[in-house]
DNA sequence: CAATATACTTTGTGTTACATAGTATATTGT
DNA sequence: ACAATATACTATGTAACACAAAGTATATTG
């Protein structure tokens, strides 16, 4: 029940968080999914979330794609970098997260003044 | 574009802010809408999403109805009140969301080891 | 008495996180 | 050598939620 309300929490800032996550460097979709896994204990994605996220981003060229075909051993995997435009959305939604967060905050903390 | 974020930053987190609203009073559907839309810039309402949202409250028991019948004038209106099992889930869930933003925050903060 | 404001209702839409299942290749244990 | 497991990506369908838009009905105001 607890996770009805993270599922919703998660709704629009997993894809900020997805670009901030390539804002160093290009990674691929597994990659993410473990890190997310490991970062943070409300942040966990399924391949069924990220997937279609980075196809989303992809869409709207926040992101480019590159096939990586198995350079010496391994599956060949799909490199996902962060376009300039990527760069610039991720600042301004970040600020505007963190001036929503901060509003949140302030409602239920209490300071409701029952007017 | 900014709204379209802003839009899905809400979800979940608009049932815990009414209820939080109405922790120290009873209010009716329109008092709510005014109080979010005056308080907030990130969190305005229209009706087509207050209204459902308190049936759903309703519905999970975490808020009672009752329908005032115009006291000595205006339109007759339904005041909403939390119960005692709003306010549990109030504590919990705003727990939760206070962890939840803290995470993220310092996600997008940039504190990321590029391992 | 028409126009506007208040107050609530109803229907339908788009986005998003997720469950679930599937494909295919690599690696590992026995 | 070969089944089992891990890695990596794809594809389909579902539920919840914020919202647009339109509607109903009563009060107030010019």
């Amino acid at each position: 029940m607890q996770d009805a309300y993270l599922k919703q929490f998660k709704k629009g800032i997993l894809e900020i968080v997805v670009l901030k996550l390539l804002e160093s460097r290009e990674q691929y979709g597994y990659e993410l999914i473990s890190a997310l896994n490991e970062k943070s204990r409300f942040l966990e994605v399924r391949e069924g979330t990220l997937y279609p996220l980075l196809y989303r981003l992809e869409d709207e060229k926040l992101i480019d794609t590159r096939w990586q075909q198995a350079p010496a051993r391994g599956v060949p995997k799909k490199y996902y970098a962060i376009t300039p435009k990527g760069r610039q959305v991720l600042g301004e939604v970040s600020k505007t997260w963190f001036a929503f967060s901060a509003e949140v905050g302030a409602i239920l903390k209490g300071d409701d003044d029952q007017s």
